[in-house]
DNA sequence: CACATTTGGTCACAAATGTAACTATCCATT
DNA sequence: AATGGATAGTTACATTTGTGACCAAATGTG
C-alpha cells in the first residue's frame, strides 16, 4: 500500500520548520516588548516604509484585514503608531509611527537581525540556496496546485 | 536608521511560504474530503504507522495533545478511525484506521504526492538543498534563538 | 446627476487554538 | 500496600483568528 512519509513530505516540513523558527524569533522580542506576531509585523512594514495604509500593510505582510485591523489598533492604544485620515481617500487611513514607536523598533531591529544571521551562518553557504529556493517555491505553488488538481 | 527588510527577512519568509504551501495543498485535499488540517495530519499519520496512540501522533506532528484529541475524536465521528483501550497502558488508547479510513487515505495520498512531486520538479536540482537546509534549521533554532537572546 | 458597484476599515459573531484543571492510570519509593 | 509524583487523555474556559454584515467614501455607468 503506498505509503506517505510525513516527516519528510514537504508542506508539514515548512509548516513545522516556519513554526519553530516563527516560535523562537517571538523568544527574541516577545520577553522585551510583549508584542503578538501580527503586532510586530505592523511595526516591521511601518518602520520600514514609514507610512502606509491597513490595507498596503495587510497586503505587503500576507495578513488578513481584520488581523491588522487588531494590530493597528492595539499599537494604537500602546501609542506606537497614530493614524491620521488621507487626504487622497478618505476611506483610508495614513499610519505611522509615533516616537515611541520608533523607539521600540529601533530596539528591536538589531535583535531581529542578529537572530537572522545567526540562523544564516549556521546554515552556511547553503543559506542562499534555501533563500533562492523559498522565492521560488512561493512563486511557483499556485501553478503547482493548479496543475495537480486538474489532472486528479 | 537600520531598517529590515521585512519582505526578505527570513522567519518571514518562511512562513509566508509555509501558509501559501499549506493552503494551496488543502486545496489538493480539502474540496474532495472536507478535512481540516489537524485532521489530515492525523490521518496521514495513522495510514503511515497503522496503529499510534495519540500522545505519539502528537509528538510526531508536533501537535499540541487538545489538537490531537478533538481531530481524532472528528475522525471517530466519521467513522474513518477506530480506539481501543491499550492492553500495555490503560490509560492511553491505540488508534487505527478503519477501512473506511483507509480508503480515504488511499484517494487522498496519490494527491499528496503528485503535488509534492510537482513542487521539486519545480524547484529543480536545488530541491535537494532546500530539503537538507530545512532539517538543519529545524535542528538549530532553538540554539540560534538562546544565543541571541544572552547577548541583548 | 442618480445609481449601482467597488473598496478601506470596523464590528459582531462563529470557528479554531491554546491554557489550565481534572480523571484515571502508571510507576517509584517507602 | 500506601503514598506521591508523573503521564494519557478530556473538558471548560480564555484568547486568537476568520467570516460576513455593515458603513462611509470612492469609482464607474447610464
Amino acid at each position: 500500500m503506498a505509503k506517505l512519509q510525513l516527516e519528510a513530505f514537504l508542506p508539514y516540513r515548512l509548516n513545522r520548520v516556519a513554526a519553530a523558527v516563527s516560535q523562537e524569533f517571538r523568544s527574541v522580542y516577545g520577553p522585551h516588548h510583549d508584542l503578538t506576531i501580527p503586532e510586530w509585523r505592523v511595526l516591521a512594514t511601518l518602520g520600514q516604509f514609514e507610512a502606509m495604509s491597513a490595507k498596503a500593510i495587510g497586503r505587503h505582510s500576507a495578513m488578513h484585514k481584520t488581523k491588522v485591523s487588531r494590530a493597528v489598533r492595539a499599537l494604537e492604544e500602546r501609542r506606537w503608531l497614530r493614524r491620521r485620515p488621507s487626504e487622497e481617500d478618505r476611506r483610508e487611513e495614513v499610519l505611522t509611527l509615533t516616537v515611541l514607536g520608533v523607539s521600540a523598533y529601533r530596539q528591536i531591529i538589531p535583535k531581529a537581525l542578529a537572530f537572522e544571521r545567526r540562523l544564516l551562518d549556521l546554515l552556511g553557504p547553503e543559506a542562499e540556496f534555501l533563500l533562492e529556493a523559498l522565492t521560488r517555491l512561493e512563486m511557483m505553488v499556485k501553478v503547482a496546485a493548479k496543475a495537480s488538481d486538474d489532472k486528479s
